[in-house]
RNA sequence: GCGUCCGUAGCUCAACUGGAUAGAGCGUUGGCCUCCGGAGCCAAAGGUUGUGGGUUCGAGCCCCGCCGGACGCACCA
């Protein structure tokens, strides 16, 4: 079923048709900002004047003439400088909101061309911790599979992991110097972790040292069996270790193809570049210059004929090419990589890769303090303690709200509220920005948080727990009241706003959209009671209060974030 | 130096791709509990969108120049 958006554009354009106007572009109509304004609003009459070089004002009052809405609404009035108003009706408003009731995606259309899509996100480094930079990449790539999968593409997501890098070098030295089997036993990662940094700390101090490394990873890339083996059971112990943290996340990779699986085919790769003058030989280096992009070139086989993360990368768009042959392969990456992936795409293009590629790239997190976040002893904060302490600090508060709650019960709402606020943080923001981590804010249950849209779900179910019969969907709904009528409006939107997170990568329009509904929920809350209602108006309202729990429900699934159903 | 991203209320952030009087939350001030979870609602105060030009019916958004910040610029990912 069409959005009132969609029905609009479609009157709109057949309006345009008996006037003699064909409009290449799509006809814009956005919802108005101030309700004075109507509910919807196009400025197709002001592109068009332009074009034209009519009065824009006579050019709206033609086509608003012309456009039939009778079934919609109001006749559309024109206003301003030449804007058409569009106001709903509320026999138009009872009957889509039935509809959309009847739906289980809640009016959301699979898209024209379902395309097929490959989403790499978190990749986090083998044998290093994963620690708040990486938590970014995995809730914002994992909200928008999500997402595009919703609307009816096919999703392959893949973690990148990032497990044949230089860092090995330094691992294996150490493995090999200073392991504690004890340590190793009883806390595998947090053993790997300290091994790395105290390869690394040494290295910075003693050349010799850092040569040794340079040694054993050569010795890795060429298949030595001793250092086959340490490097398999780092892979091993890292994978348990994120594999924990996904599963806390409720996170699942279709795929989990390291940077060691394209590793085979690295050499060939490179030949082949060379064989299509593609890349070139500079200063001992196999590079692809395009000045285009930067002076500095694309470095994929290093001068001492070793490998970077440029050549893996290429082999990564070989593979999946040849795999899958994907519409689109969408990187989640930060923001300081971008000129990494100018270079790759520049590179796919000079191969004749016919993809769509896109660096979806965010911003950093920061501490209170403003400056990228870290512990108190400077280092980064792994991932693991920080999710504890969401759901610790959840747990307290809610035991706080609702002491009566049972214990099993409290631990798993701790979870999904302390969880959930950590990846609202994230989504509500604009990915661009780089954002204050704030337990106190997140966890607030006011404004714009997991906590407080998690509880307008909670009291939209405690409704129905206290209803004696079961509900039905009502053969008719009335919506006399203005609470009804702004609520139902602001849920029919729900089926605009969850195709448009995906252009722009913009999971934060879904979370302001939620939130607005929330709070368009909590007024209809106040003004209208339920329970004491009677008859048409009181099925109306339940229907309402089933919507609503529905999309909220649903749009916070989109985002990766789970609601229970009290707290 | 070159490149990318950014600069919006005291603070944290929006602004549907160029639309009407720039919106929320927190904080501040003042109201609302015989009623389904007050974890809520209503209202007020708070702005020259860093700055100077330009483009046009119309600019926070596009173009140019400054100021300020973050990040990246040949073999680490």
């Amino acid at each position: 079923m069409p959005t009132p958006a969609e029905i609009l554009q479609e009157r709109l354009s057949d309006a345009l048709q008996l006037l003699g106007f064909h409009p290449i572009a799509p006809i814009q109509v956005a919802p108005t900002a101030d309700p004075i304004h109507g509910d919807y609003q196009t400025n197709i009459a002001m592109l068009l004047a332009k074009e034209v070089r009519g009065n824009p004002r006579d050019l709206a009052s033609r086509i608003a003439e012309k456009t039939n809405v009778g079934d919609i609404g109001d006749p559309p009035e024109v206003a301003g400088p030449g804007f058409i108003n569009f106001r709903l009706g509320v026999e138009f408003l009872a009957r889509e909101v039935g509809a959309i009731a009847r739906d289980s995606k809640l009016g959301v259309q699979a898209v024209p061309q379902p395309k097929k899509l490959i989403v790499e996100f978190s990749s986090p480094n083998i044998a290093k911790p994963m620690h708040v930079g990486h938590i970014r990449s995995t809730i914002l790539g994992d909200a928008i599979a999500r997402v595009a999968r919703f609307v009816g593409h096919q999703v392959i997501t893949d973690n990148h992991l990032g497990d044949w890098g230089t860092q090995f070098g330094k691992v294996i030295y150490a493995w090999k110097h200073y392991r504690e089997d004890g340590a190793l036993e009883s806390d595998p990662m947090g053993e790997l972790v300290r091994l790395y940094r105290e390869a690394d700390t040494r290295a910075k101090e003693d050349p010799s040292v850092l040569e040794e490394c340079r040694l054993e990873l050569v010795k890795l890339q060429q298949g030595d069996p001793e250092n086959l083996e340490i490097w398999q059971r780092c892979a091993g112990l890292s994978r348990a270790e994120f594999s924990t943290i996904y599963e806390m996340l409720g996170i699942r990779f279709d795929e989990q193809l390291g940077e060691s699986f394209y590793h085979p085919e690295l050499p060939g790769m490179v030949e082949r570049l060379l064989a299509k003058g593609v890349a070139t030989e500079s200063q001992g280096a196999i590079v692809i210059f395009d000045t285009e992009i930067s002076e500095t070139p694309f470095i994929i086989r290093k001068s001492d004929g070793g490998f970077g993360y440029a050549s893996t990368d290429i082999a990564t768009l070989e593979y999946r090419m040849q795999k899958w042959n994907p519409d689109g392969i969408w990187y989640v990456v930060g923001a300081p990589q971008q000129l990494h992936f100018r270079q790759l795409f520049g590179a796919a293009r000079r191969l004749g890769y016919q993809v769509d590629l896109e660096h979806i790239a965010f911003g950093s997190i920061l501490g209170e303090d403003r400056k990228l976040m870290r512990t108190r002893s400077g280092e980064s904060v792994p991932l693991r303690e920080l999710l504890q302490e969401a759901i610790d600090r959840a747990g307290k508060l809610v035991d706080e709200k609702n002491p009566a709650l049972p214990k099993e019960d409290a631990a798993e709402i701790a979870k999904i509220v302390g969880l959930g606020a950590v990846k609202y943080a994230e989504l509500s923001q604009h990915r661009m920005t780089d954002y204050v981590f704030s337990w106190s804010k997140m966890l607030s249950f006011q404004g714009n948080t997991a906590p407080y849209l998690q509880n307008a779900y909670v009291r939209s179910r405690a409704i129905f727990r206290k209803l004696d019969q079961a509900f039905e969907l009502p053969g008719t709904i009335v919506l006399t009241e203005p609470a009804e009528r702004t609520l139902a409006k602001k849920t029919l939107r729900f089926a605009e706003v969850v195709p448009s997170v995906l252009d722009g990568f913009k999971p934060n329009v879904l979370a302001n959209f939620l939130f607005e509904l929330a709070a368009d929920y909590h007024v209809f809350y106040e003004q209208c009671p339920v329970l004491t209602a009677e008859g048409s108006a009181k099925a109306s309202r339940l229907l309402l209060c089933d919507l609503f729990a529905r999309t909220i429900k649903t749009g916070l699934e989109l985002l990766g974030i789970a609601v229970p159903e009290r707290m």
